[in-house]
DNA sequence: GGCCTAAATCTAGGCTCTGAATCAAATGGT
DNA sequence: ACCATTTGATTCAGAGCCTAGATTTAGGCC
């Protein structure tokens, strides 16, 4: 099947037609099927789809023939009555693509290759030291990452379909990253191919753990606050990702009107680099006692902090309770100009986030008016942006699954006509 | 014809085919198309869908049938070339319906009824005293404003397709508002059709108004302020108007974090109602001279206070100050929030807000990082929300032109099949 | 009236979908 | 082993819709 140029989206919206729009719009709908189910019986996708089994078997066909699906020999599995002739079934095909979804993080790397359901088969993990790679490394770090990943054996050299990677800078509808004065936003994000095969695209690591976050309870209005060092978020508000004009919808640059008083918060602040610095700013002003005097101040980090706190030591707890405020700020924020349900904060230091999170939700119930949005801790760890980068890549595919070429199946298109 | 139950999105989502998916399609290209553009030729609607000349042909007799177009004996106009058999025009017929926009505010309810263009016919307003009418009295004063707008010569008695109504509460997708303590917001939005013919759609007001200020500039990602008594956003961010789990993005609740130390101030107090009650506190806890001092105080309010700041009055000036300081304070927060590029400052108080805006932009050029967005007054002055409310109307109708009948043309459908 | 031009109309042909009729493959009972 | 039953696949006629090309038509111009 020679490839049809442009999506249906496009054909549709111009008006232009092409003889096979129907056929296309069916074939869509049907590989949408496969990509969420598996596999299926033609009876079942005639259901799904209100298409006459004729029609279902002959659009099954030319995915077949394209690449996408295969008939699977070993029909009437999975237990059901066992009268009657067999059904055909058609699968996915396991080496039509994979996924590859990336954390390129600002020391930290991450991949992984998943299929086209979305089930992780590999994974690797790199750090790199910020100061020491510059923005070619970081292109060929990434490029490397993702080469050995896809040369594991669980991925039986199946060629990836996207890749998407996520990175600490805003990204826009283009997936470029706006000029800043420190350059560190286009240090993060090359806004090159880094040269992996299949369709490449870029995308702000707190957007992404949003989406992974939101894949979870799709119905929900959530923002995802991915903190740690750095404070960004994540907003998906009527089922959609918001970027903005320069990809910076969720930059945290307010807070600026919250910190202004204070001396050792600036507004891009994570709550773990807020942590230790209101942590060492208390111990060099005061003397009053604390457990936290005894760690080697180079070395203290939140979760000492939040430690001591369990432990009952007052400084820590101050801390602990004034990063429940800050966040609870942040939350009344983002619920009252989104009307967001859900705020989760994700990140490295989400596990021991707890306390904070306790003290954010006594401070929104004393200090505004509900409704109140709820506040919880991401349970995704650190996988969270790379499980956002093949969640985005998942739904690239799902939108417009013919607009990419399965695994090795791509046909060239002749220069004449 | 027929009406074809459900809407083509319906179809291809869904996946369920009708053997008229693609005329359907091809008639909602056509008749968007005249939508937009109010009259065409064939060859210029093949042009621009890209179909043969046959078929263009064809669905535009159809939808002569239907009651959408009209054919124009009175071709070749406009002085082009004369040369040749003249084209077949057709035409957007002007009784296929009309719009209804209605600003159904606290204490104003304005009307306007719009052609399919969006070119206004006719106009009503009425006052009402927000304490004397209740629920049903605002409901029946909306109708029978509208009847009257309806009924008004240059309509012509051609019904209505859409009535959109603007109310000053939040609005769920369904058209509902959250319940509130006061019951404010659910005298605003009685959320049961008025008895209007047609579609009638709900939305807040301020998010009308952000459609009115988005329908000007298309590319842009902006949030309109709509302010006077109070304060309440409505954004437009890639493309989209934002709503929210209840409807309530663009509420200002945040505005709390910001006046907590501000006696005179309450979060959702807009421009004007802090101008009055910031002058009035200042008159009455300190001696300074004011020329505010001569005024009446029931009737001191913004333009009094804006006047004599322009007049070199101190304490106004400073009032203007502290109301261009929280404007500054709120571009801040949907700025960053969103990365809107845009922030209009609409409602009554718009034509006077200049001196505000101009310090405000300093304030931000002052105090904040760029980039800072534009601070811009509206120029649609009280009409904004009407105007956002037609705009809404229209947009619906392009959306979907089919799933509406077109006037007087409706058919029956027949019980039986 | 005859010529010119651009558009409308007519005609043939090809896709694609549907639905009915027919065929095929499995199971279970006898 | 054989056959009825059940369920799905295959085939085929028919209809809808689109395109492309040939033909006709409408109006202006000489």
């Amino acid at each position: 099947m020679r490839p049809v140029s442009g999506t249906v989206k496009d054909m549709t919206e111009s008006g232009a037609r092409s003889p096979r729009l129907l056929r296309r719009l069916n074939a869509q709908t049907l590989l949408r099927h496969a990509l969420t189910t598996g596999d299926f019986a033609a009876a079942e996708a005639m259901r799904a789809s209100g298409l006459s089994r004729a029609t279902v078997l002959g659009v099954c066909d030319e995915l077949v023939a394209a690449g996408w699906l295969e008939e699977i020999a070993d029909s009437r599995l999975g237990g059901q009555y066992q009268r009657g002739r067999p059904a055909r079934r058609y699968r996915l095909r396991e080496d039509a693509g994979v996924l590859v979804g990336v954390d390129a993080g600002e020391s930290r790397f991450d991949v992984a290759v998943a299929d086209l359901r979305g089930t992780v088969l590999a994974q690797r993990h790199r750090e790199a030291d910020p100061g020491e790679v510059d923005l070619d490394g970081r292109r060929d770090l990434v490029r490397s990452l993702v080469e050995e990943a896809l040369a594991d054996p669980a991925v039986q050299g199946v060629p990836p379909l996207v890749t998407v990677i996520g990175v600490p800078a805003p990204v826009d509808a283009d997936g470029a990253s706006p000029e800043d004065n420190s350059a560190f936003w286009s240090l993060m994000n090359p806004g090159v191919d880094p040269g992996i095969p299949g369709l490449v695209l870029r995308e702000n690591d707190a957007n992404l753990a949003a989406l992974a976050e939101h894949a979870r309870r799709p119905e929900q209005h959530v923002a995802t606050l991915l903190t740690g060092e750095r404070f960004g978020a994540g907003l998906v508000v009527d089922g959609r990702l918001l970027h903005g004009r320069r990809g910076g919808a969720g930059e945290m640059r307010f807070l600026d009107l919250l910190a202004a008083d204070d001396p050792d918060a600036g507004p891009s602040d994570g709550l773990g680099a807020l942590a230790r610095r209101w942590a060492r700013g208390e111990l060099e002003r005061s003397a009053e006692p604390s457990v936290l005097r005894d760690l080697d101040p180079g070395r203290l980090d939140a979760p000492e902090v939040f430690a001591a706190a369990a432990a009952g030591d007052a400084l820590a707890e101050r801390i602990q309770r004034r990063l429940g405020e800050r966040l609870a700020h942040v939350a009344v924020v983002l619920a009252s100009v989104l009307d967001v349900e859900r705020i989760v904060v994700a990140g490295g230091i989400a596990e021991a986030i707890g306390p904070v999170l306790a003290h954010a939700r006594t401070v929104l119930e004393a200090d505004f008016y509900p409704p109140h949005p709820e506040l919880v801790a991401s349970t995704l760890g650190r996988d969270v942006i790379v499980q956002g980068a093949l969640e985005m890549g998942l739904r690239r595919i799902r939108e417009d699954p013919l607009a990419l070429d399965p695994g090795g199946q791509s046909v060239e298109v002749t220069p004449s006509e």
